[in-house]
RNA sequence: GCGUCGGUGGCGGAGUGGUCAAUCGCACUAGACUGUAAAUCUGGCGCCUUCGGGCUUCGAAGGUUCGAAUCCUUCCCGGCGCA
């Protein structure tokens, strides 16, 4: 049987948009859905009834992370990562893929998840330029050998064993082991990269169909193939051939690029299996991604704002390190009902961040993930009610990137 | 009163003849952050600037020197010790 079911109630007319729920052995996901990011099996600065207070559903930890420390066999002997965190909500594991890319090509240098291309010193192949910083992450064939970033000893995952980690873990979804890549790799590359991916992709499922976990755990895919419209075309059908339960859109993506990745790649993917789109999270980019059919997304982005001071308002994100806010007595937001705002000013908030308080960061995080949660949800309900674009085209005048 | 050590940019504290508008923290200020190497990172932080540079600074005033935050003299202020 399926460890999961996937229902859509509503499509956005003429647009791959969709609305449905996702039911896991652990509870509902309403789709589409903002997924909170807690890597290492807390989602940072917050206990899980906070979590629950900003309106999460669901939470996506690390297997890399966490086979590290603490180590998934002792996870496991805690009963699994839901007991051992105490969410007993939906929770999925990201494979340790992305840390392919961090640790990798990314390491050490002025690569992100989203870059500019704009910017010509990316343009510039990371690949020809070697040697002086040393990588965390190298790339074998069956496998990747990283270098803990914790202790700095030597650790070898395969395909296999990210799918033992991650069952080890018992998270509802997890992902099948891939390599992130970067956009401002060749087009070679990309081609090698993504035919690595889909063998890891074979052997990931494999592992997984081969093991009583698949019973009570989902399996995700993932496509990859940088901005070429060949590889991501190609990357679709292919992990859409195999038995997978639902898929991820993956890669570090220039900003201009996004948006037509994600609709290739939705336009292939069988639209009954949800889509999960990796690591894409701020407001324009959840509308790009609903709009064309996305399902689920996770981002670090709230969370991480969070403690540096960065606030989601209704009209762009504010720095509550900033002087202007000392003396305010307003919220950070007067339309937004989470927690914070309707206890807290931005001059509490200023001092917090100032004095370097803890709270500072919970406080934070729990409004940036109230806002990102309920923008989404907001989505969600607009495609019901059949008014997404309007509702779209109302949030983005109104906020300032 | 005598002796002694010291007075550096908002604060702490380097520097002890040129490469010093002055290392470094902190504070301040602005920015970045998209499957978390992230309670992180990067700028700015005397004044002016056509961004080449120009101008005024290291308790105060004199002096030595081509050149002084750095050496000398006197004074002012503070710590400590002895009276």
């Amino acid at each position: 049987m399926n460890p999961i079911k996937f229902i859509i109630e509503k499509e956005l007319e003429g647009e791959l948009g969709r609305a449905g729920f996702l039911e896991t052995p652990h509870g509902i996901i309403n789709t589409p859905a903002f997924v909170s990011v807690g890597t290492k099996g807390t989602v940072k600065a917050l206990t899980p009834e906070q979590i629950i207070s900003t309106g999460a559903e669901v939470v996506l930890a690390n297997t890399y992370h966490l086979y590290l420390q603490p180590g998934d066999e002792k996870i496991k002997s805690f009963g699994g990562l839901h007991k051992f965190m105490n969410w007993h909500g939906p929770l999925m594991t990201d494979s340790g893929g992305y840390q392919v890319f961090s640790l990798g090509a990314a390491y050490g240098k002025n690569l992100n998840k989203v870059v500019s291309i704009t910017d010509p010193s990316l343009l510039i192949s990371e690949r020809s330029n070697e040697g002086d910083i040393p990588r965390l992450a190298t790339i074998g064939t069956d496998g990747v050998s990283f270098r803990s970033h914790i202790d700095g000893s030597l650790h070898y995952i395969t395909p296999e064993k990210s799918i033992e980690i991650q069952h080890n873990l018992g998270a509802d979804i997890i992902f099948a082991f891939d390599e992130c890549t970067s956009p401002t790799e060749k087009f070679e590359y990309q081609e090698e990269a993504l035919d690595r991916t889909h063998r890891w992709a074979k052997k990931s499922l494999e592992y997984h169909k081969s093991k009583p976990n698949s019973e009570s755990q989902a399996l995700f895919g993932i496509v990859q193939g940088g901005r070429e419209e060949s590889l991501r075309k190609k990357s679709a059908e292919y992990i859409s051939s195999l038995d997978f339960d639902g898929f991820g859109i993956g890669g570090s993506f220039a900003k201009e690029d996004m948006e037509t990745a994600v609709k290739w790649v939705n336009e292939i993917l069988p639209k009954e299996k949800p889509r999960h789109l990796l690591g894409i999270g701020e407001p324009e980019d959840l509308f790009m991604g609903v709009e064309n059919g996305v399902d689920l997304f996770d981002c670090v982005a709230p969370t991480r704002r969070a403690r540096g001071g960065g606030l989601y308002t209704n009209s762009g994100v504010i720095n509550i390190g900033n002087a202007r806010f000392v003396d305010s007595h307003e919220p950070i937001d007067r339309e937004c009902g989470c927690s914070t705002c309707k206890n807290y000013t931005l001059g509490y908030l200023s001092h917090l961040y100032r004095s370097h308080e803890m709270l500072a960061s919970t406080l934070g995080s729990i409004h940036n993930l109230y806002f990102i949660i309920n923008l989404v949800k907001k989505m969600r309900q607009a495609i019901l009610d059949g008014n997404f674009e309007e509702y779209k085209k109302d949030f983005l005048s109104k906020y300032k990137k």
